[in-house]
DNA sequence: GTCTATAAGAGGATAGAC
DNA sequence: GTCTATCCTCTTATAGAC
């Protein structure tokens, strides 16, 4: 069998810390295979202990999945309210949040993916869960486009579908990013900042603006 | 034992019958649950034969797989290239590109939802085939931006990030796009039209080529 | 070519010892 | 809280009749 990752040492609390293994396990193994194709057979030995032990921890496989999407998706919106300002010029924030976007999707990207691709596999009750969630993170690139288009600095048109491209653009980088590419990931940032600035950007409002 | 070619309603040949239904299910089925989600019962059933009946078709469910995500991605390639001029000036196939791709990714979103989230359950050698067809159409975009960025009607930078930052973004409208929405399919074409070209394009570029 | 019946095993989940 | 052993269902795939 093949170990990854790393071993336990010395913890005060050992059940945090089966459940950190579990949940290391497991997002691997979704991102991998996918939430149907997870046996969880195979997700008690990848995180080292008895299949009936995952019991102890989540009802369900189900819930499992619930967690891990729900856990990131919370860490995703909270990472984002640190890293993007909520008031400010709207070229500010935009930049700041394609920046942290691109970065965020960029290191994180088995999270995001799973919470992304896994929602087909919830139950109705959960799938509304974390479509709130989800919605909570448009919404936000949402709102510092509309009040851009106001203010006159990117050319008028539906926020909705301008933020919805955005982020699509943006997310699409997981698809393709290689950290061992011929491309840094600042290159990278940068050629994806130009793009989807200049998506949005009314070149004539900022030489108004002047 | 995969056959292919011209589907009629009132077929002389009922063995291509039963496998147009055999495809249809299965994508409609894939569509829903996912590939490794789907029980060869249910799409039997779905697909109004025995279970057995599958294997006069198919040696194994993982050919199925691969049929319908060749026969999509074939498809998908053929029409572009029916769509899109091979040559002229850039911004004319860049914009007949553009939209191609949308119309296509709107009236056909469940074939081209599994031609990019199944990949992952393609055994290797089925994987790489897909990968082919893929970058054929990927390349095709490329080398229009390319040009463009040659002959300066495009910003210059890296015509490889731009070409996938262009696909993911039109793509993405097969996440949210609903027919019985408040836009229109012709409404939301122009806003993706007018961000994916504001993306790319240099104004100081048109304005010179004047 | 399609059917009924079945094989062989993997799936999620549980019982009870420690 | 974790283990071993087990239950029962569902899975993919095959056998053989028609």
């Amino acid at each position: 069998m093949i170990e990854s990752g790393p071993q336990n040492t010395e913890s005060p609390d050992p059940r945090q810390d089966t459940l950190a293994q579990i949940r290391a396990a497991g997002l691997q193994l979704i991102y991998q295979h996918g939430y149907e194709g997870m046996g969880l057979r195979l997700l008690a030995s990848q995180a080292g202990i008895g299949q009936s032990t995952l019991y102890g921890h989540y009802a369900t496989k189900q819930e499992l999945l619930v967690d891990l999407i729900c856990l990131h998706m919370n860490e995703l919106l909270t990472s984002m309210r640190q890293a993007v300002p909520s008031s400010g010029a709207p070229l500010d924030r935009y930049l700041a949040f394609v920046h942290f976007h691109l970065v965020y999707h960029i290191r994180r990207r088995r999270e995001v993916f799973i919470c992304y691709s896994e929602l087909r596999s919830l139950e109705p009750e959960n799938y509304q869960r974390v479509t709130e969630l989800r919605q909570q993170y448009e919404q936000a690139l949402m709102e510092i486009i509309a009040e851009g288009m106001t203010t006159g600095v990117m050319r008028p048109g539906e926020a909705r579908v301008a933020a919805y491209s955005i982020l699509a653009m943006l997310s699409g980088i997981t698809t393709w990013y290689n950290a061992d590419g011929p491309l840094s990931e600042a290159r990278i940032c940068d050629e994806y900042t130009r793009l989807a600035t200049a998506a949005v950007i009314d070149p004539l409002g900022i030489a108004l603006a002047r």
